[in-house]
DNA sequence: AAACGAACTTACCGAACGGTAAGCAGATTC
DNA sequence: GAATCTGCTTACCGTTCGGTAAGTTCGTTT
């Protein structure tokens, strides 16, 4: 049940793209965290680029997956909706891994606009916004446009993610902790009762 | 009035720090499109962190600057938070650029944590949450807590931001324009009639 | 048993990286 | 007018970067 060094390499390759970004990242330190030589890592991927893509590739596949297995616990769109906000508020390792790849992808992406976030974000949001359109249809944030809620919900989530560290640092554990809470009750406001 | 060295050097940096973050960004190619050497950029700022540490430096000067610019053309807590909302929301190049920067460092952060963010965000961060705080007084936003208020606006507006050029090239130039107004009206709806 | 392809290895390579050392022109100070 | 400081320059350095070339090892196929 061991995982090949193919996949292996893939992993390590998303832990590192997401702490220190693409550039920030060398193939060599990739493959000497799996003990195996960079060339070993240019065999199976052939550039750094091709890597980066397969994580990517990978962390899109997470993404869909996840809104699958929400999809299909829960009928109602609006129960589907509210427990995808809960999952990424409070997420995974991998999870948050993939949000900063997301967002690091969406900077780096400002006037690349090149097709590789093409297919990473597009059917990811395009399920979401199906998810919104079906909750509209069954009676619920009917005031709103149902793309633009989506990113209103998705940008107030991530960005709140991505500064805990900061804002732990910035304000103490504690006064963080009570930050999170209504954080938290600010979007189950939202989503539960609009 | 020529600008010196020193400041063209910090805002070619921003320009590049901002488009290609700290790693994918030489400080030779700082200096080369100042038609400088590299030796002189290092004359100013001794080491490539040092010269970063001035960019942010400066940015955070100018989200201070423009904040009390706005403090002051307004008496009203709830018409500055609005008017802040608004100018984010639309930014020249320049602000746009900020924003990026800010974005780039939470995700650099996350680990790291390190002071230099602690000016670079905190007093900003103080600063708005007083004005959050001051429209409450004067009855506004009361059902919610400043902070987590200031967060979700902050979050949905440069989230949208950095995603403008994904949305573009995903949705092509007119939806997406319909996009914007759809967020730009959800925007309002929350700062103005809540 | 010969041939073969997949999964690596070691040995290199040129370019670019951040940074050091030394010098030099020109304005300022003593 | 000699010395000094600022703002650069050219020359150079060791390291790391992504990537190539040429084996080697080993299980599978023929």
């Amino acid at each position: 049940m061991k995982k090949d060094t193919k996949s292996r390499l893939i992993d390590e390759a998303e832990i590192l793209f997401s702490r220190n970004g693409f550039y920030g990242t060398s193939i060599n330190d990739v493959a000497k965290k799996l003990g195996v030589s960079k060339q070993a890592l240019l065999h199976h991927f052939t550039t750094k680029e091709k890597l980066y893509a397969a994580v990517l590739e990978e962390a899109a596949n997470y993404l869909l997956q996840q809104l699958d297995s929400i999809k299909q616990s829960h009928n109602k769109a609006k129960k589907q909706l509210s427990e995808f906000i809960l999952e990424i508020s409070q997420p995974n390792d991998k999870q948050l891994r993939v949000i900063i790849l997301l967002l690091r992808e969406l900077l780096d992406n400002q006037e690349r606009a090149d097709k590789v976030s093409k297919w990473f974000l597009g059917p990811w949001l395009d399920a979401l916004v199906g998810i919104v359109e079906q909750a509209q249809r069954d009676g619920h944030y009917e005031q709103y446009d149902p793309m633009a809620f989506l990113y209103h919900l998705l940008g107030a989530v991530q960005y709140f993610l991505i500064s805990q560290p900061t804002l732990k640092q910035l304000y103490g554990e504690e006064a963080f902790e009570s930050q999170k809470k209504a954080h938290m009750a600010l979007l189950v406001n939202i989503v539960e009762h609009t």
